[in-house]
DNA sequence: CTTAGGG
DNA sequence: CCCTAAG
């Protein structure tokens, strides 16, 4: 799968995060991309569902079928286009390249694969190659790679102009590479985005062309919110560099996304690689752009206002926020300047119009959808895949989305207000401002949804929630009899409706969304944390009888002793859970919160072993 | 694998 | 209780 970077928006890919570069921002997306801000690399991860998760679609899909292109389908669901504009088959954006994998650099428009190299949400294989690591090194050095030549873009010169006149095939022909922002032309696709428009009618909600590419896209700008710069450009560019993509029709990317080309590798090493390239290259990006004359050649600059607000923004919501926004400078024709980059005060420029004629122009920054099951059968085309996914996001978003505003962290509660009235006008300071989009029937949009507590099969542990849209045959020459068959062997449940629906539906169709447990503690991998499942006493007993045994410090396996092998405790909630007992014991009655869950004999025991084995080897040889 | 410490 | 960095 490939997720055609918006350059426009400055994606970066995963270069960002713990990056020191403070950056340009203006025009200069990439080279932004790292402010000094250290984020929680579960919230990154958390960014990434939906892109891993369709990513993991295709490459499940598209294992096959590698190497060649479908050429079908143009529909840009999921589609991206060649520098020729002609359609290509979805790649999987875990792909691992190959070991001599080249930058290239050159072409705008191109897939940028290595940064979003998604985990595979079946990962089968844990045996590690040895290969890894130097294929890790590699991809790493890829998208550093990338990433230098395009700041070698952009770095020289004006901040969108490139001193170099390269041309790039973008789709409708050659552009020169510079002036030009966001999609390629011949993409039907378009950032989520929502404004209002100067002398349209208000509110008018231009959606994408294409929802779920829009979607897919959006959710790549989530992972590299932090490090862009607002989507304004300056344009004094003659190319004519244009924040509006509507107006414009057409936008290209001003920088060159770096392809990184791929051989038909083993998908079963792609999948076996994908998670520690991402992470590796995701660190060695960040690593080479942190350092104080990176390659990237950051120019200084501070921290700009919308970071500062999205990270505001991430605190207050830390869940189920799913969208941001921002809002951009009202005139169409107003020249976005540098620190129109960096400040977001609305309509600073005269008459402070009255609240009437005014408008305020809002822009969807980023986009993210929450995690979707999709199952779709091997022979199933790449573009039906890319239909499905798309209906499905599409249906996922049309389903129950929920917008809230917030206007200085508070969320602006009553529909009724004018925005004037609630201090969204035109001259006012709406740097604190910011939208939430949250899907309102990740539970219960489907009546047979089954909390995953309530399903733990033995064996199960960490299910979640996801919704799970299943491929409906149109032929049954499918294969769809076997299930193993199924790209994603960890669902444990199938909706009903699904099944019953299999080999019916004349035409392709995605059925209604459902809420079904991912079987296997692997598939938590994206972020999703862990459900909290306090110690039961019998749990804590357990516990101490081990400790009592085998000491503390041993952990793994006290934790195997005490809970077995397959068990969800982890000898970290052991050790933490000793910890804790250790402290409950140790401080006075009257001051344990509520009661003590374990019994005062329990906890006894417990400061009995921690004594004993305080007193003896305090991490006695195991036998 | 283990520990420490923040969330 | 969860998570992750660090050793």
């Amino acid at each position: 799968m490939v997720f055609r970077k918006m350059p426009g928006r400055g994606s970066c890919g995963r270069g960002r995060g713990r990056g020191r570069g403070s950056g340009q921002v203006r025009a200069t997306p990439c080279a932004t991309t790292l402010a000094p801000v250290k984020r929680s690399a579960r919230l990154k991860k958390k960014q990434m569902y939906a892109l891993d998760l369709l990513a993991t679609v295709a490459e499940t899909l598209s294992s096959d079928q590698e190497g060649s292109s479908s050429g079908t389908d143009t529909d840009g669901a999921v589609a991206s286009y060649n520098s020729n504009g002609t359609s290509v088959k979805s790649e999987q954006f875990d792909e691992v390249p190959p070991f001599n994998s080249t930058a290239l650099g050159q072409n705008c428009c191109e897939e940028y694969t290595v940064s979003c190299a998604g985990t595979c949400a079946s990962l089968r294989q844990t045996n590690i190659c040895k290969m890894e690591s130097l294929l890790t090194q590699n991809v790493a050095d890829t998208v550093s790679e990338s990433l230098t030549e395009k700041s070698d873009v952009f770095v020289k010169g004006s901040p969108v102009s490139c001193t170099k006149p390269r041309r790039l095939d973008c789709g409708l022909g050659t552009i020169p590479e510079y002036g030009t922002i966001g999609v390629c032309p011949r993409c039907p696709t378009r950032s989520v985005e929502v404004k209002q428009e100067d002398g349209d009618r208000p509110e008018v909600i231009k959606s994408q062309v294409d929802g779920s590419a829009a979607t897919l896209h959006s959710s790549v700008d989530t992972m590299d919110l932090d490090i862009k710069p607002p989507f304004v450009i300056s344009s004094e560019s003659t190319s004519g560099v244009h924040l509006d993509v509507h107006e414009k029709g057409h936008n290209s990317s001003p920088f060159c996304f770096s392809k990184v080309q791929h051989a038909a590798g083993d998908c079963r090493t792609r999948r076996l690689f994908a998670t520690r390239i991402r992470k590796a290259a995701r660190n060695k990006i960040c690593g080479k752009m942190s350092n104080k004359g990176s390659k990237l050649n950051f120019r200084g600059k501070k921290i700009s206002t919308a970071r500062r607000r999205v990270q505001m923004h991430r605190t207050m919501l830390k869940t189920k926020k799913v969208a941001e926004f921002y809002s951009a400078q009202p005139s169409d024709e107003e020249t976005l300047t540098e620190t129109s980059g960096t400040s977001f005060s609305m309509g600073g420029q005269d008459p402070p119009c009255a609240s009437e004629g005014c408008h305020v122009k809002f822009v969807i920054k980023s986009f993210n959808i929450p995690e979707l099951l999709i199952e779709v059968p091997e022979n199933a085309t790449v573009g039906s895949l890319k239909r499905i996914v798309r209906d499905a996001v599409t249906k996922t978003i049309e389903g129950s989305l929920r917008v809230s505003v917030l206007l200085q962290g508070q969320i602006i509660q009553d529909d009724n207000k004018t925005l004037h009235q609630a201090g969204i006008c035109h001259g006012a300071k709406l740097d604190s401002m910011g939208f939430t989009l949250e899907c309102e029937a990740e539970r219960g949009s489907h009546p047979s949804a089954i909390p995953p507590e309530e399903m733990e099969p033995v064996g199960v542990s960490d299910v979640k929630p996801l919704s799970t849209v299943k491929w409906e045959e149109p032929s049954p020459s499918c294969s769809l009899s076997n299930p193993g068959d199924y790209p994603f062997e960890g669902t444990v449940q199938d909706t009903s409706e699904s099944s019953q629906a299999i080999g019916t539906a004349p035409t392709l169709n995605v059925t209604e969304l459902a809420i079904v447990p991912f079987s296997k503690s692997k598939q938590r991998d994206f972020g999703q944390r862990r459900k909290r499942r306090p110690f039961s006493v019998a749990e804590v007993e357990l516990l101490v009888e081990a400790v009592e045994q085998l000491g503390f410090g041993r952990w793994k396996d006290v934790k195997f002793h005490a809970f077995g092998s397959n068990n969800e405790r982890t000898y970290v909630d052991c050790k933490d859970k000793w910890k804790n007992l250790v402290h409950t014991a140790s401080i006075p009655l009257q001051l344990r919160r509520g009661q003590a869950i374990p019994p005062q004999e329990l906890l006894d025991r417990v400061l009995a072993a921690q004594t004993y084995w305080s007193v003896q080897q305090p991490k006695p040889e195991p036998r």
